[in-house]
RNA sequence: GCCUCGAUAGCUCAGUCGGUAGAGCAGGGGACUGAAAAUCCCCGUGUCGGUGGUUCGAUUCCGCCUCGAGGCA
């Protein structure tokens, strides 16, 4: 069975400088694994490498849509699997790197995604049905079809419960069926690593970084986007930095609010990244602030090769 | 100097007709199967500014003090 690593951490922890180096090791190419980075044109907001930075190194999965279009998991699984095989193919030891937890999810598990579609017609009847009868109505609707699911997903979960009954509505089998217990994959063996950093000093970086990407152009990037046609109801435009400042250049919130929203919503989401990453079995988890990028690496390849050295 | 209004959770504030108090945000924990940087769930003891007084009992009423905002001189 061929390896894949994988190197998961909350935003701002530094996966991207570890993993160029790693790569450049192995002698390999980066995967990427986020729903933002996915877009052509959402580069600073993103924290997206830069051409330089990436050093000659081949990335993958980073500007793949435009930001009008739809992207979803299954979409990823499907182009990521062929990256890995592709690389496999030729002898290459894939490194995928980022801070999507579905996405991860989708190439560490046997996922069936295939059968239901997304039905935006269907999607927004019920969203109406929400919003004139209430929540647990339509959360009321898939307990009749399908109890296990309604048994699992929170009424306010509104989301999750369209989903479910729309899975319903096009297959005709129960959501259920396609949320069993997770199996692991049998196409690869994955060797993963989770990077961390004590949780005041992520989020000191998370600040920094934030104030870096204003003086890099956010503003002038997300102003670009706007006039190019894009507002708050893509789905692009929901990324953090992306939706805050279409709201400033909105007129909607002022210059610091601005920031301190992105700030907030950045810390937020890295603290949402590390509840996900907790509970991948057999994770390694590293402490950037303990050891040295050398340590790091040296730490990793011990264990691709097989010598686990756990760290605490 | 005088008058008025404030002072309650890390922040913004609500409230207690006198029986030691609660929202939002922050923060913490968790969930997650075709939007996932999305979406959702759970967690609130804090000398109620200080100090005297009235009272069985004061954060609440009264006096004084401190600090802040505004007004009049």
């Amino acid at each position: 069975m061929q390896k894949i690593i994988i190197i998961v951490g909350p935003t701002a922890v530094g996966k991207t400088a570890l993993s160029l180096a790693l790569a450049e090791k192995l002698k390999t190419e980066i995967i990427s694994a986020d729903s933002v980075q996915i877009y052509k044109h959402l580069d600073i907001g993103s924290a997206k490498p830069t051409i330089e930075e990436m050093g000659g190194i081949p990335h993958h999965l980073i500007d793949c849509v435009a930001p009008t279009e739809v992207f979803s998991v299954s979409d990823y699984a499907a182009l990521a699997k062929a990256e890995i095989r592709r690389l496999h193919d030729a002898d290459k030891i894939p490194v995928v790197v980022g801070g999507t937890g579905l996405y991860v999810n989708s190439l560490i598990y046997d996922m069936n995604f295939g059968a239901s579609p997304a039905d935006e017609a269907f999607r927004l009847q019920l969203e109406a049905l929400a919003k004139s009868e209430g929540n647990t109505v339509v959360h009321d609707r898939l307990t009749c079809v399908d109890p296990v699911a309604a048994a699992r997903i929170h009424p306010n979960n509104l989301k999750r419960v369209i989903r479910a009954l729309e899975v319903n509505h096009i297959t005709g089998k129960p959501f259920a069926d396609f949320a069993v217990e997770p199996s692991k994959t049998k196409d690869y063996e994955v060797v993963l690593i989770g990077l961390t950093r004590p949780r005041d000093i992520l989020y000191d970086r998370i600040n920094e970084r934030v104030g870096l990407m204003i003086e890099a152009g956010l503003i002038e990037e997300v102003k670009i986007l706007k006039n190019s046609g894009l507002n708050d109801s893509y789905q692009s435009m929901q990324g953090i930095g992306y939706k805050e400042v279409l709201s400033y250049l909105d007129g909607r919130t002022s210059y610091d609010e601005m920031i301190d929203k992105v700030r907030q919503g950045s810390r937020n989401y890295a603290k949402r990244q590390m509840t996900w990453f907790k509970r991948y079995e057999g994770i390694h988890f590293i402490d950037l602030q303990e050891v040295s990028t050398e340590e790091a690496l040296r730490e990793i390849l011990s264990i691709i090769h097989g010598n686990c050295i756990i760290t605490k």
